[in-house]
DNA sequence: ATTTTAGAAGAATGATCGTTCTGTTATTTC
DNA sequence: GAAATAACAGAACGATCATTCTTCTAAAAT
């Protein structure tokens, strides 16, 4: 029979994640895991089997604890282009108070280091693009922006910022390139 | 008196940024880099002095043969959208002759990877970074777009394109992103 | 032809990697 | 309280890492 235990290791995905998602696959060794999650090799090969599988499961996490709550707004019937600008900002401010440069999206920081070279990580990539671009999509045609393309042309710029926020020291540039790009979608001119 | 050798070390930054670029910093050991650079290791060794140091050249090798040839009809006197237009479209090609999903840009994967976690990298990327900016800023102005943030959004566009390039199969969807993206720019409702 | 030297090949080194395994401690269940 | 077990601490392992060093080859200079 299964049973819990008080101090369980719970947290062993949110940690892992943290970390994988500062410093990327490649340079998160498995001592710095049990170091930034305080829980021993057994119980990480135990749980996940290893390093590579771990990883790959904090992109599950991932989407649940940061990507859902985020973008929940954008997916939710009527929204429009204000609630995007509205996710813009919530991820440009948690940037910001977790401290530019920040950690930028994990998935978008995958995209580049271990997708190219991994099918199961390169999966979940195209699974959460996807995501992404039907919710800019639903958005943006609810303003009247039906041509498909823009919700491409969305994503490309969603994934650009958070690719920067990893090298700007500051959040000002961003706030202003956010603006531009949709102020340029509903047609407005400075 | 300085000599030269009839098969000399002339590939080894080209060979080696070849490789950087496509696999990233830490996946690549100088094991990889002697055998895709055919150069041993006292060579790069004695020319360069380390792994880092050899990456850190390749920004230079990367500005002068990959960024200037493309982005120098950006920058060019009396440029304007359709010399942007025109070098999405040449980097878009030139992923596509690779075969997609390709390397990216080599600035843009170590903005992720290496940036955020040594200063010397970073300000290689800041220094790209500042000379697109500056040459979408001058090409989009040539075309009456004088707000700078435009020139902004334009950069972290691009660094979403070929962030994307990375994980996406086929390059249709580029494409109609950045045209999409281009005519929101000039106004053009489809 | 002899000397010099640029460069390749690869062994050696110490550090670190991911993974496995052996103890030990503490908690839960009976 | 006793038995069972969840979890940690850390040693051990082979592989691989970046780096250095030695040896050997061949082209250039004289």
């Amino acid at each position: 029979m299964p049973r819990k235990r008080a101090i369980s290791r719970t947290g062993l995905l949110d940690r892992a994640l943290a970390r994988f998602w500062a410093h990327g696959y490649a340079a998160t060794s498995v001592d710095d895991l049990v170091k930034a999650t305080g829980v021993s090799r057994h119980g990480i090969y135990s749980d996940h089997g290893g390093k590579k599988a771990l990883f790959l499961a904090c992109f599950d996490r991932y989407a649940d604890t940061v990507v859902t709550p985020a973008f929940a707004q954008v997916e939710a019937t009527g929204a429009g282009i204000v609630a995007i600008a509205a996710y813009f900002e919530a991820q440009i401010a948690r940037a910001e108070a977790t401290g530019l440069p920040g950690p930028g999206c994990f998935v978008a920081n995958s995209a580049t280091e271990v997708a190219p070279h991994d099918p199961a990580a390169r999966a979940f990539v195209t699974a959460h693009n996807d995501r992404l671009r039907a919710g800019f999509a639903k958005a943006l045609s609810h303003d009247g922006l039906t041509d498909p393309a823009l919700a491409g042309a969305t994503l490309v710029f969603a994934t650009g910022l958070w690719s920067l926020s990893r090298v700007m020291p500051d959040a000002a540039p961003l706030r202003a390139s956010v603006a531009a790009y949709l102020s340029a979608l509903t047609g407005e001119r400075p």
